[in-house]
DNA sequence: TGATTACTTGAATATATGTTCATGTATATG
DNA sequence: CATATACATGAACATATATTCAAGTAATCA
């Protein structure tokens, strides 16, 4: 019987390296708590929705108030923090027409200290 | 004399937050920082390079195992590292042709620990 | 030396994403 | 009730990015 596993292209190493593969293979989480992962750190991966959440981790803003802020239009920092309230990552309350947008959880500026650490190490 | 900030557009919780907004304003880091903090997340914002470097927090590894155990070609593969090379997340030795990847640096999966922190909560 | 292996690289392609612009909605105000 | 304010949203646009494909390089081996 012919190996029939065609779909990536094997090397010889596969063959030597067969054991170590499998144990990472075995480790490795589940590939839907990676894709998560990567969703979650897509989010931080962008400077304007990484300064909202370091400008809201200091006080809780209105829309405008970011706008002026980080120099940008009211409609950017609303699309920009529809993506977060998706990402569970800001919560809001609403004031007359004012909307208050603040951090839903606490250790995100955790995350960003150890990401900081890598960058200045 | 008319205040001429016309760069955004600007609302009258502008001048009643002012304060808050300047607090914020001097308490946040480089721009720079944190365009680099963004660029970080950026390379862990993809779930084929999360993949890879949970693989090799497990064990050092070539090109075509990791290929083998993700399913995919040695040259998407190969892309990736480069991009995980250039953010100094990884680093390589050659044995004759074979090129063994490793992590560079230590805390990367405190890193991914933290994010799922936040996932699981 | 010629062929094979392990890997890299550049171009092409499809897809994703961030901002802008125009418009829509909810609340406050005169 | 008409107008203004604060914000949200959809479409359009430009840009970025992940993978594929084809070709190239360096090391091994017959």
């Amino acid at each position: 019987m012919v190996d029939k596993r065609h779909d990536v292209d094997r090397c010889d190493c596969n063959v030597i390296h067969e054991e170590i593969v499998n144990q990472v293979k075995a480790k490795m989480p589940l590939e839907e708590n990676l894709y998560d992962l990567a969703e979650l750190f897509k989010v931080f991966g962008d400077s304007t929705r990484i300064k909202i959440l370091w400008a809201l981790d200091e006080a809780e803003m209105c829309v405008c108030d970011i706008a002026v802020l980080l120099n940008m239009t009211q409609s950017a920092i609303s699309h920009q923090l529809r993506v977060l309230k998706q990402a569970r990552l800001v919560k809001y309350r609403k004031d007359g027409k004012i909307v208050f947008y603040s951090l839903e959880d606490d250790h995100i500026k955790q995350i960003f200290d150890q990401g900081l650490i890598h960058i200045n190490e």
